[in-house]
DNA sequence: TCTGGGGTCCTAGGACCC
DNA sequence: TCTGGGGTCCTAGGACCC
């Protein structure tokens, strides 16, 4: 098996300067809202200069580098790119995995000799990402016999090059790899490998599998096998993905909203916005959770399913509040509210209305849906919810809003 | 000035049914 | 009167990923 994992290097941040001349060659910073303090969700090669890395908090990156520029993310953009970059994928083999917005597994077994060989067909790819990407958008590639050891690979190619284990050199990779370098084994799992005396990949697959199944159960046996360099896992082509399996949102909170009335507006806004994603996508769902945290960074959290699965978004908000209230009602100081909802099926029409209003309800959701699709998400929104300042926020404030309001009256709508 | 937002998968106990 | 065991659903929570 010949796989290759590609990692788009720096990604959001290297969009952005494709996007915009001015932020090349500069340290920028991709991060989330302007509102609350934030981390850094992607940094440019120039930012990882000053030692910015993704997941510091954005006073942390400012300190390091004072310079640096901060973009407000726009995942939309990443999305299109990444439509852009899986469509020339595929013009070399159907077998594309899109693992993430930024990275993909190609099994090319069949397609790699007619090519010259993987190294060949990858330095392919990354011409034709820079012809028809811009220059600023480049990749590294991953070449190994499974994805595991493609994955790791890849860290060796940073930034922009290509590397390859080919299988020969396999067991010296395992002798040389910490176990937590491996995709799956996270912090506590390295942490309890290093108690029973395991360090290294090789360290694993010398331990008794019984053992590392006694200890870690089903993700034992997995463990034993990525020891031994091997990788069970299946490739799964994007035209095999199977649907969402949950829908949600959460949002840490500005101090100002940290109160209960504050966050039961917040998680109205949640709701609002997975209920609307739920329709676009044409499914209901049967279970609700919350989540929430408290200023000493606990979480807690709860589910329940509903009688009827639902895609309303009063009804979810009315689960979770309902849940909420069952669980000790809202901490001294919330700084982080979620909602999500699960199980999620086709929402099957039926030609008779069950409960008329109901009905009702729906179509207003609908059409609401409509002016958004339109004129953005803040074009309508639930009055609580534009009571705290929320949209104002998102939209660019009330000018945008009575635009808006104009051009929909000036459409009859 | 502590720490975003979107997800997936696994475990384990209890209720309930046959 | 005392009792088995399998299956499924529900719920809470942990771990991990990008």
């Amino acid at each position: 098996m010949v796989i290759l994992h590609l990692d788009m290097d720096s990604y959001f941040a290297s969009v952005e300067q494709q996007a915009n001349p001015h932020l090349r060659g500069k340290p920028i910073v991709v991060s989330g809202r302007p509102d609350i303090h934030s981390v850094v969700a992607a940094a440019s090669r120039e930012a990882k200069r000053y030692g910015i890395r993704s997941g510091m908090t954005t006073w942390e990156a400012a300190k390091l580098c004072p310079s640096v520029v901060f973009v407000s993310g726009d995942p939309d953009k990443y999305e299109t790119v990444t439509r852009r970059f899986v469509e020339i994928l595929v013009r070399y083999t159907p077998m594309v995995e899109v693992y993430s917005i930024d990275e993909v597994f190609l099994d090319v077994t069949q397609e790699a000799p007619q090519h010259g060989g993987p190294l060949r067909l990858a330095r392919a790819i990354q011409a034709d990402f820079r012809r028809e990407l811009g220059e600023w958008v480049t990749c590294s590639v991953g070449i190994a016999p499974n994805k595991m050891l493609a994955k790791l690979a890849v860290e060796r190619a940073k930034p922009g090059g290509i590397a390859w284990i080919v299988p020969e050199e396999v067991p010296a990779v395992l002798e040389e790899t910490p176990v937590g370098a491996v995709c799956g084994i996270g912090p506590r799992i390295a942490g309890r490998l290093e108690l029973m005396g395991i360090r290294t990949l090789a360290d694993l697959g010398r331990c008794p599998p019984a053992r590392l199944k006694h200890a870690f159960g089903v993700q034992g046996t997995v463990l034993s096998l990525w020891g031994r360099g091997l990788d069970p896992t299946p490739l799964l082509p994007y035209w095999q993905e199977e649907e969402v399996k949950s829908v949600g949102h959460s949002h840490a909170l500005p101090r100002v909203l940290r109160h209960p009335d504050g966050v039961r507006s917040v998680l109205l806004y949640l709701c609002d916005r997975t209920a609307r994603r739920l329709r676009a996508k044409g499914l209901v769902g049967r279970v609700v959770h919350f989540a929430l945290r408290d200023a000493q960074m606990r979480y807690r959290g709860a589910q329940r399913a509903l009688g009827v699965p639902t895609d309303d978004e009063d009804r979810i908000f009315r689960a979770a509040l309902e849940l909420i209230e069952a669980h000790g009602g809202f901490p001294e100081e919330t700084t982080l509210v979620g909602v999500r909802v699960d199980d999620l099926q086709p929402k099957v029409e039926t030609p008779w209305p069950l409960f008329p209003r109901d009905r009702r309800r729906e179509r207003l959701a609908l059409a609401c849906d409509r002016i958004r699709d339109r004129y953005g998400e803040g074009a309508l929104s639930w009055g609580s919810v534009y009571a705290c300042r929320l949209l104002t926020a998102a939209t660019g404030g009330i000018g945008r809003q009575k635009e808006i309001a104009l051009a929909c009256r000036r459409d009859g709508i």
